[in-house]
DNA sequence: GAGTAACCGAGACGGTACGTCCTGTCTTGGA
DNA sequence: TCCAAGACAGGACGTACCGTCTCGGTTACTC
């Protein structure tokens, strides 16, 4: 306790931030994590919350971001089509539930804002490219995947249906949903060679 | 058309509108299409406006809608493959213009405020569902596809990679990674059978 | 009923409109006598109700202003001071009750809209004038009145600070009120017998 | 002076928004002074303004109190008499003439929209009943006026008869006419001696 | 008794102001 | 020296009401 004083001052402000923001996101939404509450809740004004961060979305994505990562932990069911199709699964569950509806305000707040873009893909999606990274390495390694595709292709052919259908709402993000999609997408769509598919 | 001043005014009022919020789009993005400007512009009031439509959103989804529709017409190269690799290619490539961003936007502000998101999908998705579909029902025609793959999930698996990287900007929109990223979803992921793939 | 319809139409509308719209201040005052809520509870069109008056508050004031005359019938107490006080005494009470923030917001209307000025003075002040003109003319037979001054100086004088204190509130409308500013008044009005006042 | 960029934020705003209003009511009457016109005029934002003011008329009668009491200077004629009667002459020329209109109109904006009462209260009655309040004074000194009648009642009877005939224009606010309903009232209110009056 | 003209209900519309909200900057005073 | 507290400009929002207008159907006169 002696040292926290020690903390520069930056540091204690920026976890009162984080933190107020984290239970504003849980309460509301992002609508409910506007600046003013924010620096109402964590006791942080507003002016040092713009010294930190560019825009309220940049705030609200670095909050929430973590939230996502541990939420997913990465499978590992023992083969590469196991741990994807999973990992789809994992992913798909998290968008359908509450934190997926903040997860598409913060992506839409990114879009409206570019700059909390940056903030948005450090700390949703380098995570989530981390992920993919090391389950792609881990399907090459027993030779599983096709290698003329990389794990950034890979990891848009899986999520990026899932995405879709978060924002756009036209189709549900069931379980079984998942697993159409991440069939259709490791098998591929079109009907060349089958049988060792779903 | 010599009865224009007979159309009830309301159809006068909703051309005016549309055509206005049109305008504004292209010439400054959602931002610049405010109901106020649409008013000012169009001369229709906002009560009139929000009498026909429940949000900016839905205004500019409708306004905009047409325009993406026309900007991407069918392909029919002779194989199915061909259509959808070429459909995906031609969506990247609207996606990766100017319109792709307004396009962004409307999908960001629909997600803000849901009571545009049905617009969203009238006048977005139903157009492309249709699409799809059809190059789906030819490729069925012609036993090019997977018979247990619906034309929902191809429509997901094709273009929600586009829209992922549309909105997170976390890779480029080129013409080369729409073939690679229609090559994976046709093909998909996993190493069956390759070689064959373009 | 069989020559009801031998009535013009404008009347029954003109008939429905004024009940309406006593019926609306009695429920919310002006506010909630507004144009189309008058033109729905009635039945009449809007336009119809422009035909027969020029703004809102006419409309307000003609059906208002009978209540208000039923309401203050002329008193004969035997003097002219005694009819004169206790008119202004009723008044008073009048002002101080729920139809007074009514009277006081058709006032305050058709300083804001002068179209509705005749239709207040017809309605309002020509029906008080009568009466006061009549118990002037009374007073003037009993010689009670300084002859020197008009009827329309005593209604000034006497009801003027009750209006005064009705539209601005800075002091009550009590009976005990009214007793102080008639007597004051009539001090002053009244000529020959100076003395016997308080 | 010097220190006029050191005075609070505030009070330069509120500043700013009543010389634009006085601006505005000049020009066009209480109709001119919007919220909106005050806030472009005044380089205030409109938020600012109703965090000052509860609503357009506080402004407005904050705006214009001060003219009134500018434009009406107590008299001192030597007689309480002469004091009151040339008092009521002033008022009665301020109501006649282009000012009064405003002030009409402010009046009913107060009863219209009763959170600007209190404001109209406080900058014109307040500042009206201390001069009469001292004029009372005065005549009280001299053993002129009825010791049973209060300033209060003074003013209103002096004053509610201008409002009224001001308000509802049924008679006009000449000279002629403003000595005919002093010399009215005044007889009334002044104890002492009676029958020179005019 | 049909034709015709006036009239009226219903309500959409342009216009205007409203009062609220939130963002991102800027100022002030205290620690 | 740094920060909390919060005032501020700017600008969009969605609502409310007014008074005008257009439409289509009904009514009440005319022939």
């Amino acid at each position: 306790m002696a040292e926290e004083p020690t903390h520069p001052r930056s540091v204690r402000a920026k976890d009162s931030v984080l933190c107020a923001t984290r239970e504003l996101l849980d309460e509301g939404g992002l609508p409910a994590a506007s600046v003013d509450a924010i620096s109402a809740r964590s006791g942080v004004s507003k002016a040092t919350i713009y010294k930190h961060w560019p825009c309220r979305a940049a705030v609200a994505a670095e909050a929430f971001g973590r939230r996502m990562a541990d939420a997913i932990p990465l499978p590992d069911t023992g083969s590469a089509r196991g741990d994807l199709a999973e990992q789809v699964r994992r992913v798909s569950a998290f968008y359908g539930g509450d934190s997926g509806k903040v997860f598409a305000q913060l992506l839409a707040a990114c879009v409206t804002d570019p700059a909390g873009a940056p903030y948005f893909r450090q700390f949703f999606l380098a995570t989530r490219w981390e992920g993919i990274a090391e389950l792609w390495q881990r399907a090459q390694d027993r030779g599983e995947v096709d290698a003329g595709v990389g794990a950034g292709t890979a990891m848009d052919v899986l999520f990026g249906p899932l995405i879709f259908r978060l924002l756009t709402g036209h189709a549900p993000l069931t379980e079984a949903e998942a697993d159409t999609l991440s069939s259709a997408a490791l098998d591929g769509l079109l009907s060349s060679v089958r049988g060792e598919s779903s």
